[in-house]
DNA sequence: TGATTTTTGCAATAATGTCGCATTTGTGAT
DNA sequence: ATCACAAATGCGACATTATTGCAAAAATCA
């Protein structure tokens, strides 16, 4: 996915959306990144740019929008992503290191589910979180 | 289980608690419910007969003394359960009513993993939670 | 450029969770 | 049974995280 100016505000054009600056940056810091983000991490990248009811409002957009989904909640904070390696009932499995926080993406990592969750349940999506210890926190 | 008043406060005491009311009636309330509960939902089913700074309080400590643990984050609320179906690491899955918030465990449903986390990484626990919607939510 | 509409920043407020401390409640000894 | 001690509670204050109203600013389009 391209991450210059011109095409983040096309994209956000396309969604909807005003390409204001803040979005523009917001959206930027989820594609550079490529990992799961929260507004305290997105808060931390861009400094006092951008309010912090701004940051909650654009990501509640994007959600809406599709732009982004919410990946899982870690603690107190909810951790967003793109959508871009998820289907829509589908995620991929999620690493969160109980330690220092850091968070990933686990693609190479299967989950099968077996078995049904009841009669007259719908399951709509499927998530998975695997807490642990980073390579950073390992030793300590 | 047994869920009379004699028996939890015993159990409360084998984990080095006193037998206070508000303890045994929080332990039964779980051990009546057979599923997760939140401090919100203790809150309603006791109404004002605890403060919300003891549920918070017990909850705590029950978790640090193995009486219960954390069984998910929904949304905003923390949702703890017995451990009686779980062992240290791995939990089974829960099901979670996006309309109403409803909670269920899902024993019959199960998860396999496959693949590597990744180099250096340290798996602890292993969380899975299907969103959907429950059978009186479903028609809505 | 100017008009229109959306978005932002700021401040106020809500919701959730934690802490200190005086008072109350279990517990075990007497 | 009652007493003294330690633990737990209730209350209020505070901390943190999230949301909302509204005037000001910015982006879009004619």
């Amino acid at each position: 996915m391209k991450a210059d100016r011109t095409s983040l505000s096309d994209l956000l054009r396309v969604s909807g959306f005003k390409a204001t600056s803040g979005r523009v940056e917001v959206l930027g810091l989820f594609i550079r990144a490529g990992r799961p983000l929260s507004q305290m991490q997105i808060m931390e990248m861009l400094g006092p740019r951008l309010d912090r009811a701004s940051v909650y409002r654009i990501l509640s957009a994007f959600t809406e929008a599709g732009l982004l989904h919410m990946a899982y909640v870690d603690g107190r904070h909810r951790v967003y992503e793109l959508p871009d390696k998820c289907g829509h009932s589908h995620c991929h499995p999620h690493f969160s290191c109980r330690s220092c926080g850091m968070t990933a993406c686990l693609e190479d990592f299967q989950v099968k589910c077996k078995g049904s969750i009841g009669k007259g349940f719908v399951a709509e999506r499927q998530k998975v979180l695997i807490e642990g210890l980073c390579p950073g926190c390992k030793g300590k």
